[in-house]
DNA sequence: CCTCCTATATATCAGATTGATATATTTATG
DNA sequence: CATAAATATATCAATCTGATATATAGGAGG
């Protein structure tokens, strides 16, 4: 099979515990999903049609409060391909750090360059690291009743760890840089 | 402008230090630079193309050795286009981490099933770990007689870092999901 | 009551990229 | 001497991003 499509999966996941129309499923994507996915509405809604047309999902149409807006719901063929896709071992996990890239060229510019793109990605890291922590006491109450959430706790966990080691990196970095 | 063409830059930087052929760069891509970005043949040879129409690198035959190979060069042009690159701000840092997927969505699986992700994502990254390990030994020597390769450390202790957490919370996730 | 801004909501498209596949030659291994 | 692995280039369908277009709802302030 060709390139294996990842998204319909992804979707079916949202859409496994609640009803979602398009824009709500970017939503999570650019909240919950946004420290490990991502995906932009030229992906989403094709995407939904097909689900649609595959049978794994159905398409309702609500124009209660007005706004007409189009509901997906996930069907049982829906859970049973997201149940399969859930046995099937990780094909790849990839990061994409222009941070990184920047930083590797660094023979190509001034060393005050490189720190500052080191600079740049420590605030924006703990920027997002505030966000991380609120969800992270959110979360904590929450399973403390509840464990259905425990799973996002974790995913949750990674994001924090590895901001905070991203976060010592920088410093180490920069003094490292200091002495050139 | 439409969608900023990040692989060109990464393909000049390359060359930016010495001569190489499509299948050298990707070489690079799977080794060096596989820790934070990644280029596919597919994209590879298509840039190279257009790199060299818009005078950025020129393209040679080589025929020594009896394989017939093309050999390409940065031009005074490419090392400027890069150069102003490195002096813009990152755009984007991602992570597609398929394995936190999958455990995002551990409600509509078993926990044993959430428990092998992470066992075959600890693996993975206890493998790569031992190429970084080994990487940083060489780096810091070479580093010590000639710091032309400062960045390429920084950018391998980046990952030992991370990889390292990784496998904290790895320990730590199947802790805390043995209870349920 | 009206205007303006933001949020909600769907949709499409050019350009970029992946993963697969095809082809062919050279070098190393048994 | 066969054959497996590495070198080397190239192309394509399927996919995804980032941008853009369109339209309505709700709230804030004048």
């Amino acid at each position: 099979m060709a390139t294996e499509k990842k998204l319909d999966c992804v979707i079916l996941g949202l859409l496994s515990h609640e009803e979602l129309t398009g824009y709500e499923i970017k939503k999570r994507m650019d909240t919950t999903l946004k420290y490990f996915w991502g995906a932009s509405y030229g992906s989403i809604y094709p995407t939904l049609g097909d689900l649609v047309n595959r049978g794994l999902a159905t398409k309702r149409e609500c124009t209660e409060n007005k706004r007409n807006k189009l509901l997906y719901t996930i069907t049982d063929d829906g859970r049973r391909y997201l149940k399969e896709w859930l046995k099937v071992p990780v094909e790849k996990d990839e990061i994409r750090y222009e941070t990184l890239l920047k930083i590797f060229f660094g023979n190509e510019q001034d060393v005050s360059q490189a720190i500052s793109h080191i600079e740049a990605f420590q605030e924006k890291i703990e920027m997002e690291m505030q966000y991380l922590l609120r969800a992270e006491s959110t979360l904590k109450e929450i399973v403390h009743d509840d464990n259905t959430h425990k799973y996002y706790l974790l995913t949750v966990q990674f994001g924090i760890k590895t901001y905070h080691t991203y976060l010592e990196w920088c410093e180490e970095a920069k003094e490292f840089l200091k002495d050139f």
